[in-house]
DNA sequence: CTTATCCCCTGCCGGC
DNA sequence: TGCCGGCAGGGGATAA
């Protein structure tokens, strides 16, 4: 799922269902998912302490618990946490963790893929969060500091916009949607941009941001795979319709490792 | 320093 | 119905 747009609101209904809450136990069901440190380690930052505020920065979500270790979650590519009344107790539903909560409740780990990682770390202010651009809704770039990212580089403005080191947040979607509406090809050389078109791009994506964390709060944006879920997206994964601008039918071709859509017709 | 490729994993979907 | 290839919102490691 996560690109900034879910991890924001992953954040927000954390805040609602776990911060405040005291944790009575947490019972880690695999091994791989706490990257850095043993899992007892995670028990012993967490069993009886109180998760007193959650935040988000680009892709990754930092619940604090007082003045122990800040736990970092990296959803990547289907984590996501659920709140229950009562632990499931079919293998029906599978999880990575869970947090039981002392006040009743429980908040469970779900990860098909297995792809997130938990990090145990003592401060925000070292590996993994300090290689972190600035954040795209926090601190959206305006149009010269777009200029100062792209200054010089042949890599593709698709490939750009989604290095967390430079911009934190934008994932394969985001860019994809953000340049269709820019008008701007995914494998131009970001360097070669002009102005109007990162005054263009500037405009356009905190926007865009803005537009999904809203669908997503009215729980319209949900996993494609899962069952009913509908394609709301502009172009993504809809090779061969035609484009909504200019008729052409939608392309795919892969670019910086990801399947990349985008209209050959109107993206210049 | 870049950029590209592979890898990590499971699940769904469409085509045959 | 079953099998198989393609595809998937993440990034890290490694190679060139």
């Amino acid at each position: 799922m996560p690109e900034l747009p879910e991890v924001e609101i992953a954040a927000r209904r954390l805040r609602e269902s776990l911060a405040g809450r005291r944790i009575a136990a947490v019972r880690i069901v695999d091994p791989k998912l706490l990257a850095n440190a043993a899992p007892a380690a995670l028990a012993a930052a967490l069993e009886g302490s109180v998760i007193d505020r959650v935040e988000r920065r680009g892709k990754y979500l930092l619940l604090h618990a007082g003045s122990g270790p800040v736990l970092l979650v990296h959803l990547r590519m289907t984590g996501r946490f659920l709140f229950v009344e009562q632990a499931p107790e079919t293998p029906g539903h599978p999880f990575r963790c869970l947090f039981q909560l002392a006040e009743g409740g429980v908040a469970l780990f779900r990860d098909p893929r297995r792809f997130a990682r938990f990090e145990l770390r003592e401060d925000v202010g070292g590996a993994p969060l300090a290689a972190l651009g600035p954040d795209a809704l926090v601190e959206p770039p305006d149009a010269a500091r777009l200029g100062q990212l792209v200054a010089g580089r042949r890599q593709s403005i698709k490939a750009l916009l989604m290095d967390q080191r430079r911009l934190a947040g934008l994932g394969n979607i985001c860019a994809i949607e953000i340049l269709y509406r820019a008008a701007i090809a995914p494998d131009r050389p970001a360097g070669e941009l002009a102005p109007g078109e990162l005054a263009s791009l500037a405009e356009i994506f905190p926007a865009y941001l803005e537009w999904a964390i809203a669908r997503q709060e009215r729980r319209e944006l949900v996993y494609l795979g899962e069952r009913g879920a509908e394609n709301v997206f502009t172009i993504y994964r809809r090779r061969g319709e035609p484009c909504p601008r200019c008729g052409t039918a939608i392309a795919r071709r892969v670019l910086a490792g990801r399947g990349t859509y985008f209209c050959p017709g109107c993206q210049r």
